[in-house]
RNA sequence: GUGGGUGUAGCUCAAGGGUUAGAGCGCCUGGCUGUGGCCCAGGAGGCUGCGGGUUCGAAACCCGUCACUCACCCCA
């Protein structure tokens, strides 16, 4: 039996590359426009580090991370998601005193021990940005601007943003029970999944797809209800800030994150173009987490995108079109070293230049040269060397001409630029 | 972890229990001795996922197993 690679973790090949650069240019640059600066975190931390970030609760940490034993004995993990890491980096490096090192971004494969499924897999991309230091609604609308913005400039289709606030640190509790004594009520019309959330997530009943419960929970009372003050101030003014920019909204009260960290907004953009699993990025604010593992006091916002997903959902119009490639089609005891260094002449000066090393007639040649979309073939036989000169072919026109070999590279170049 | 679907050529898929398992695309060769795509002719390529069972006879039916896939849960 041959070896196999891991259930639920793909290799990305060739031709599919295209499209994963194209995001990640446009991550990248969007990301710079916006003024945040990259940070490269390891893939695997201190297993503690993802229990105390994550919560010790979540499905995440009880059941998906791939945890193993380091030789000394200690515990580690590969990261199931990066802002743990991030926020350790922050705290370790003391990046709350550097002024320019608050707004941060990242890219890298995230692991979680899942049954895979379409848009779902083991090991996945993901790209990210968090922002800390600024408790303003200010700060919410830069990161939701930024990822509104990378979504609709690579031209995903149908997309929703959902929005929602989960109050500050004190609110959530206090609504659970208000939310619970609702739900007791109303125990009947619930399905086993919700009977079981009640106990492991109340909020979570709010966000059941089943029809039944969505209607039982129709009139629950709404977290939105329950704000603080405060809470419901930066809610509003995160709201008046999307309305400004005119970046599209639906209110969620539903939506739930099933990370700990979360306080206050939360968003969540999904397209149709995906099955069930449809959320293409999502994210919100985590004002404790800075001091929860151990850092000052800081509040923060950020989002992770889900790369995979968006390279389901990427328009196939939307790939690049590759630059123009120059074949050496050559052969025979004279013209095949000719060949290798007009070859090596074509790339020295940046020129795409490829040959099929396998090729041994003209015919394989020009056929490659086909197959790898040239737009021009460069022939050289025995012959044009006696003569000193190539045979340049277009593609496309079928039309040759000849060129003195010494000068081919060049040559070839100013021939390029039009054809 | 739970449930459904599917495993046949490199890829996409046919073959109602009955000769030697086929087609399209792709690949190779030739027509065209140094000129690609189109066309024509030919060719290579299969333990029908694996193991058992039923049957005179299994790619097909049954059991098991593995893989892939979709969905639940949950999440990007």
């Amino acid at each position: 039996m041959t070896i196999r690679g891991i259930k639920g973790v793909k290799d990305i090949l060739p031709d599919e590359v295209g499209r994963w650069q194209l995001i990640e240019a446009e991550a990248r640059r969007l990301a710079e426009v916006y003024g945040f600066r990259e940070i490269r975190v390891p893939i695997f931390e201190t297993t503690e580090l993802f229990a105390r970030s994550i919560g010790a609760s979540t499905d995440i940490v009880e059941k998906e991370m791939y945890t193993f034993q380091d030789r000394d004995g200690s515990s580690l993990t590969l990261r199931p998601e990066a802002t743990a890491g991030a926020v350790r980096a922050y705290i370790e490096h003391n990046l709350s005193a550097s002024p320019t090192s608050q707004k941060l971004y990242y890219f890298g494969p995230m692991f979680r021990h899942e049954r895979p499924q379409a848009g779902r897999l083991r090991q996945f991309h993901q790209f990210g940005v968090e922002s800390f230091g600024c408790a303003e609604p200010a700060a919410d609308i830069e990161v939701l601007s930024l990822l509104w913005r990378f979504f609709s400039t690579l031209g995903l289709p149908d997309l929703t943003l959902e929005i929602n606030s989960l109050g500050e640190a004190g609110d959530r509790p206090a609504y659970k029970e208000v939310l619970l004594e609702f739900l007791k009520k109303h125990e009947e019309k619930l399905c086993q999944n919700c009977l079981r959330r009640m106990a492991t997530n109340p909020l979570r009943v709010l966000d059941c797809k089943v029809p039944e419960c969505r209607a039982a929970t129709e009139h629950a009372p709404k977290l939105t209800d329950h704000l603080s003050a405060a809470a419901r101030g930066h809610f509003d003014a995160v709201l008046a800030g999307l309305r400004t920019l005119a970046i599209p909204f639906t209110l969620n009260p539903r939506l739930v994150r099933g990370l700990d960290y979360y306080t206050l907004t939360t968003f969540e953009i999904t397209t149709t173009h995906l099955g069930a699993q449809n959320a293409v990025g999502a994210g919100g604010r985590y004002d404790g987490l800075v001091e929860t593992l151990g850092g000052p006091k800081t509040p923060a916002v950020g989002f992770a995108v889900g790369l995979e997903r968006t390279v389901l959902a990427l328009p196939g119009a939307a790939v690049q079109t590759p630059s123009k490639l120059v074949y050496v089609a050559s052969f025979g005891l004279q013209g095949q070293p000719a060949g290798q260094r007009v070859l090596y002449d074509l790339r020295a000066i940046g020129i795409q230049a490829n040959t099929d090393n396998r090729a041994a007639s003209l015919k394989s040649h020009l056929k490659q040269a086909d197959r790898l979309g040239a737009s021009l073939t460069v022939i050289i036989g025995d012959d044009e060397v006696a003569k000193d000169l190539v045979v340049v072919r277009d593609m496309t026109t079928k039309e040759q001409v000849e060129i003195p070999l010494s000068s081919a590279a060049n040559g070839l170049r100013t021939r390029l630029n039009t054809a």
